[in-house]
DNA sequence: ATAGGTGTTGACAAACAACTCAACATCATC
DNA sequence: GATGATGTTGAGTTGTTTGTCAACACCTAT
């Protein structure tokens, strides 16, 4: 999904343009133009102001403006094995039982 | 280790910075600055290329700049298991046996 | 019909990214 | 001590990101 019409379905229920890009810190004619898609979506900033001010978390809106979010990429950075697995990841289709084991493992706290 | 720095190790056992640059297609005045950090790492186009002219994988040189490389970027963006695996990642300190086993079960033909 | 609230559009701008070019300094070597 | 190969530095350039501001158009209720 296109990230303009993602933002605007999220913030149309609730507020209008003027209100968010108050609270936000932005103008609202801008919003305008990223929810037609005439511009980019925002910097993280921003959207991780728009997150916490519509109430969805960063994470989600970030990625739905097909960024990696920068948490993301410092883990990336610091872990090695990280980058195998997306190497993996990849190249092959990986099922969805796979990662559910690999995120049981994640998850156990027995074997520590 | 910073960027500079690993560059100029790279490099300079083996050619110039003019060798490098003609090459890379930048000007070797570029190359110095970057090696002294008085200039952030080259984009990601230019490194890949520093990385074949210098026999070394591209993924190693980005990230050693620092940056995620694009193709790492649309695995996570089209995978969303993979930003749950970077968050609980991020959370605790996962130990190198899990990793391993993890690595292991995408590793996996068997079950498929 | 006008006042208030909404969204859209065109032109512009500041900051940053990713470089280049000209000039210079250093060092080995012939 | 001139030549050639190397690395460094200052100033400037070009394109992209990330926005702003002014003006307008629409719709609704008074």
């Amino acid at each position: 999904m296109e990230f303009g019409k993602y933002l605007k379905e999220l913030r149309g229920k609730t507020i209008s343009q003027r209100g968010l890009a108050k609270i936000v810190g932005v103008s609202f004619t801008y919003l305008s133009k990223v929810e037609n898609a005439v511009m980019p979506p925002p910097s993280e900033e921003v959207l991780i102001r728009i997150a916490s001010a519509l109430g969805v978390e960063s994470d989600e809106i970030i990625i739905a403006a097909k960024k990696v979010p920068s948490d993301f990429k410092n883990v990336i950075l610091e872990v090695p094995e990280i980058g195998e697995i997306l190497r993996l990841a990849q190249k092959k289709e990986i099922t969805k039982e796979k990662w559910r084991k690999i995120i049981d493992i994640l998850n156990d706290e027995e074997s520590e």
